[in-house]
RNA sequence: GGGCGGGUGGUGAAAUGGCAAACACGAUGGACUUAAAAUCCAUUGGCCGGAAGGCCUUGAGGGUUCAACUCCCUCCCUGCCCACCA
């Protein structure tokens, strides 16, 4: 590649974007919410800088507001950082600059980076959610969330280094260690805060329901996630005891087969479980090991079983067994109640446990086909069958047992019928500075009072020292901590723990409406006319928890009347990752593409073109600076085609008539199904790659034409415009810089953003005459040329006098004459 | 391990029950040029054939159908996410 640019783009991409600010193409006036459209994107991590990768997103969304645009709408599309997080924290801590100052830097590059690439926004709306203007509103909502009993403080786990006494993000352990000295990451309990998004696990599986502009598979995996399961909670009886010990099943119907209880070491009844046992020490001990297990490995059923007996037992209500009461690795406490009535011979976890430990393994439910033998099973049997060893339910399908087994726990008081959820309440407390601090005062007298509106936000103080220490850093900061109570003045103690930045994200879609609001976090009325939002776009990893907390404070600020809806995106559209070199784009694998260099080289156009040509935007897709090139040499075919059919434009403006010749006729019929295709693709979908191999296609079609060596009239110098300005226009979401500029060189005028959006003539996209593919037998054997609208008895005949299709058929019986009408035939002989 | 995707030419891909490989990249040959770049033209899934044409081909195997890349079943491979990265 020389120096030598196939079309100016390093000038006119420069003057364009100063057009579209200076004319504030992208401002909203929110009062006008007339033929609204919110168009969406996720808000930016600020780190140190975007790559491709990052672009996509921004890219197709710039595309999506230029193209309501074009039909019309008022489109707000706003942009902000979600700028409080661990990774500018963590680069001070190694001695860089202040997180503030660091995170306003790298928002200054993305906002550079985002201009370079012509894509727009009102920046006017800006958010920041590091800014005490913003966080005094998430905080705002943190307190609204305590009023109503959705904030609540309880004992939790956490990744914790022994060596450098800190607490560490899951991203900070490695293999078990922690990323920093190596050292055995253990399990460290502290209080901490937690919304109750389980109260709202119901509303927020089915109002999947109400989702339908959703994809399939982001919806599936909510609903996974929130994981709903109907079964059984018994109350089991502790032998020598009046206290009882709550296990959830979904397999009642195995209750038979039952033969220990397994209880998560974190059991809150363990340590009373084993006191005064034999081997007491020991036990506890091991419980302690088992606690220290990471939870990432715990959850996995591979892993290595590991248990104790606590020495105690339960009584089965159903026949009065005795059942040995153990505590083991692979119970959750987070899930259910903590505690499993244990069934080896149909459960793959609790067989392997019983292996390990020679626990009984009863068959209760027999696989009709193969009858089970306990001692010779390899594995546990978990499928449907019939029951047996259950007393008056044998004989009985396993499938009806489960709901008679259910009726008779109830009926005798056995348990009661309940529907656990996977979903797990949302810890929201991060031992760290550089988030929005949790605004609670702790005071001696009043206990735990939240900060009052008028006092927030609850600054973030700035000169504070990042060592690390394992708690926040705000701990040792005595001006922060010491405080009055809001109620009785007296001394108080702030919290210090900071909020997951998870908070900061799921309610900042609303603050772009109002985002200058002094008094409230937001306008209820010109919300409730701007959202929901119209389209939504952002990354797959996002499908589960950010998109789960932003519907769920949603639904908050509707129980509490602040917004009138309970969605908050109407469509949403997930857009794939790029790799490059087999990998995901990041900075560790050192396989980041610079968009800076590629806008310098080829233009902001070329690279957004191929962004979007590459492949189709909702799957992943593999970065190639080849395919640059070659999107830069087909804007550079645009551009000599708009010069070209400019200079041919003819002189004479006199009418001329004349019919258009077979050429003229099919580049006039290509060019209005290319409007047809483009407009299309857009809206079904955002197929952008197909729109643009249309249009590329009419680019084809439109220089053969020009290359046909003819004097131009007026009607070929008309159809040839026609088609060049259809090309121009329905690129310009796309490749707006090189678009506007030529348009104006096709000597049009005013800004094509401006425009209304084209619509396709039919009378020109219909034929005469039509090609119908033949098949014998499933098989292209011809294809013949018939009038469009042919009746089917004459395409019969003209099919069967056709040669080769004679040929095939020659006196055999034709069995069948399939006809798909406009497309093709197929004979069955 | 669990959850969710994906698998089509040398490459990115198109076709979502009806002509497999549109569009583009790369490659090869040619034109232009002192030369290169750019541009333009031709060829480009595989096999057989001088050609006309024929046969085969969408991860593997089976099924449904007049017709399957597309729907169903079994298997193989692969990417992403998994609650303190955002």
């Amino acid at each position: 590649m020389t120096d030598e640019r196939l079309y100016p783009f390093d000038k006119i991409e420069k003057k364009w974007q100063r057009f579209w600010r200076d004319k504030g193409l992208f401002k909203v006036d929110t009062d006008n919410y007339k033929n609204k459209y919110y168009c969406l994107m996720m808000f930016p991590y600020p780190s140190a800088a975007l790559h491709v990768g990052h672009g996509r997103n921004y890219i197709i969304g710039d595309v999506v507001a230029r193209y309501k645009m074009m039909r019309s709408f008022n489109v707000l599309a706003p942009m902000g950082f979600d700028a409080f997080g661990l990774p500018a924290e963590n680069a001070a801590i190694k001695g860089g600059m202040h997180p503030e100052a660091s995170t306003l830097n790298n928002i200054k590059t993305m906002k550079r980076q985002l201009g370079q690439w012509g894509v727009e926004y009102d920046w006017n709306r800006e958010v920041v959610s590091c800014l005490p203007d913003y966080y005094k509103w998430t905080q705002w909502i943190f307190v609204k969330l305590y009023e109503n009993g959705l904030a609540y403080k309880k004992k939790a786990f956490v990744n914790w280094c022994p060596s450098c006494k800190t607490v560490l993000a899951n991203e900070q352990v490695v293999n078990g260690g922690c990323e920093r000295c190596d050292t055995e990451v253990t399990q460290k309990e502290l209080e901490q805060w937690f919304f109750k998004i389980t109260a709202y696990a119901e509303r927020l599986l089915m109002d999947l329901g109400k989702l339908e502009h959703w994809p399939e598979r982001v919806k599936t995996m909510q609903k996974n996630w929130i994981g709903r399961s109907e079964g059984v909670e018994i109350d089991f009886k502790i032998e020598g005891s009046a206290e009882t010990l709550k296990c959830f099943t979904t397999r009642i119907d195995t209750i038979y087969g039952a033969t220990f209880i397994a209880l998560a070491p974190e059991h809150s009844l363990v340590e009373k479980l084993v006191s005064g046992m034999k081997g007491e020490k020991e036990a506890l001990k091991s419980i302690i090991k088992m606690r220290n297990e990471s939870k990432i490995s715990r959850a996995d059923a591979n892993i290595e079983k590991e248990g104790v007996f606590t020495g105690r037992y339960v009584i089965n209500p159903v026949n009065s067994e005795k059942i040995p009461i153990w505590a083991a690795n692979y119970i959750l406490m987070e899930y259910g109640a903590g505690a499993i009535m244990a069934v080896p011979a149909h459960d793959q976890r609790d067989f392997e446990f019983a292996r390990i430990y020679k626990l009984p393994i009863k068959v209760v439910i027999d696989d009709p086909k193969n009858p089970l033998n306990a001692e010779r099973m390899k594995e546990a049997y978990v499928q449907e069958g019939v029951m047996v060893n259950s007393d008056k339910f044998n004989g009985m399908k396993s499938e009806l047992a489960v709901e008679k087994i259910a009726d008779y726990f109830v009926e005798f008081k056995y348990g009661t019928r309940s529907v656990q959820y996977k979903l797990r309440d949302w810890l929201i407390s991060r031992q760290r500075y550089w988030g929005a601090p949790i605004p609670i005062v702790y005071c001696q007298r009043c206990g735990t009072i939240a900060e009052l509106e008028k006092n927030l936000p609850v600054l973030l103080p700035k000169d504070v020292g990042f060592r690390p220490t394992g708690e926040s850093p705000l701990k040792f900061y005595k001006e922060f901590v010491n405080t009055e109570c809001p109620r009785c003045k007296g001394p108080a103690a702030r919290e210090t723990d900071t909020m997951d930045t998870f908070v900061d994200s799921s309610w900042y879609f609303l603050r772009y409406i109002t985002p200058h609001l002094k008094d409230k976090p937001f306008d209820t009325e010109l919300v409730n006319k701007w959202l929901p939002v119209d389209q939504y776009i952002g990354g797959i990893e996002h499908a589960i928890l950010h998109l789960l907390y932003s519907r769920f404070i949603t639904k908050f600020l509707y129980d509490i009347k602040m917004i009138g809806f309970d969605e908050p995106f109407k469509n949403l559209f997930t857009q794939g990752m790029i790799i490059k070199d087999g990998a995901k784009m990041s900075k560790s694998k050192g396989n980041v593409v610079s968009p800076d260099e590629l806008i310098s080289k080829y233009g902001a156009d070329t690279v957004r073109l191929y962004t979007l040509f590459i492949g189709p935007p909702e799957k992943d897709a593999e970065w190639s600076d080849r395919g640059v090139e070659g999107a830069y040499r087909f804007l550079g075919r645009v551009w000599r085609l708009a010069e070209k059919v400019t200079s041919h434009k003819p002189q004479v403006t006199s009418k001329v008539e004349r019919k258009l010749t077979k050429e003229e006729e099919s580049l006039r019929r290509k060019t209005h199904l290319t409007i047809k295709k483009v407009t299309e693709d857009i809206e079904g979908g955002f197929h952008f790659n197909t729109a643009i191999s249309s249009i590329m296609e009419l680019v084809n079609e439109t220089n053969d034409l020009l290359a046909i060596d003819a004097e131009l009239d007026p009607v070929r110098g008309n159809v040839l415009n026609d088609a060049a300005s259809a090309v121009v226009i329905l690129l310009s979401p796309f490749v707006p810089h090189i678009a506007e500029e030529l348009w104006q060189i096709l000597g049009k005028e005013n800004s094509i953003f401006k425009l209304k959006w084209p619509t396709h003539d039919k009378s020109a996209v219909t034929a005469d005459v039509i090609t119908m593919v033949i098949q014998v037998n499933g098989k292209l054997r011809s294809r013949i040329e018939v009038p469009f609208g042919i009746e089917e008895d004459k395409l019969k005949e003209a099919v069967l006098s056709d040669t080769k299709i004679k040929e095939f058929v020659h006196g055999r019986a034709v069995r069948n004459f399939i006809v798909i009408p406009k497309k093709l035939v197929n004979i069955v002989i």
